[in-house]
DNA sequence: TTACGTGCAAAATATTTGCAAGAAG
DNA sequence: CTTCTTGCAAATATTTTGCACGTAA
């Protein structure tokens, strides 16, 4: 969940591109986020500690940080979030009731995404999935 | 995947609303889409029919469609996308090569969300899921 | 006849782009 | 120095809303 900042430096910097204050304020707010992060709250962090940097500059580092896969990205009810790439594959529970999220291995959907690529011929290439649906203590609370 | 008119009039009439020649056309062109469909392509379906309508009135009903549950909406790539609700719960495989769209029962995931159920107490509710990858012929084309 | 719905236009949001000035390496 | 990046502003794109008029039931 952390970033140490001089290994993403090292790899921005192999590719080619700068490391600039900018860009690791974004990779920081990304961070902070612990896990998924819209865009509005990667903007807010970001201009709580340098007001100047531009929307534009945060739009266009999401997609630069994505393309060097330092972060990646998810749809969660229509809304774009972002976190810090992990190299292990996983995916997510989110509760709707609470709004915890719940980090799960890639093994946890595998044979079914296994049995998938036997019955239908397809290989799933979806990492990073979002499942939405109730914790146990908010499965509790409903009933 | 077809949509019988008079059954879905009788629905929307239950509900206390009313059949305008607009909600038909937008809940044809849904249909048409036979998987799933973009805003734009159901403005672009409706207004071929009848350029008057607006897309506000699309807007509208397709939220409208939801609420009744005679559409149902996803998310691909951070775009939201609609079909005609079916009764049955169901995924779909859509193909990042060729765009095609396989539809999946959803006993082909069954297994995994119980196992989920089990090793982390969280019911997962997502149904409609749209999973990401490559089918056959794809992947032979790849190589 | 009576609300529910629609079209229109404008507002509110969200995202992208061109360009000159700034700065990382 | 070189050219990658940024900030700014304007252009686009997307979605929502208010309101008077139209119409399904």
């Amino acid at each position: 969940m952390t970033h140490t900042t001089s290994d993403y430096a090292t790899r921005i910097r192999r590719s080619g591109f700068r490391l600039t204050p900018q860009r690791q304020l974004i990779l920081d707010a990304v961070c902070e986020g612990g896990g998924h992060t819209t865009i509005e709250e990667i903007c807010a962090r970001v201009q709580a500690k340098a007001p100047s940097i531009n929307r534009s500059t945060v739009y266009r580092n999401l997609e630069f940080l994505q393309r060097l896969h330092l972060i990646v990205a998810a749809e969660i009810g229509g809304e774009t979030v972002y976190e810090i790439a992990h190299n292990r594959h996983h995916h997510h529970l989110l509760c709707q009731g609470c709004g915890r999220q719940i980090e799960i291995g890639e093994e946890a959907l595998a044979s079914a995404l296994t049995a998938i690529l036997r019955d239908y011929d397809f290989l799933v290439l979806a990492d990073h999935l979002v499942l939405r649906g109730l914790c146990g203590p908010c499965r509790a609370q409903t009933e």
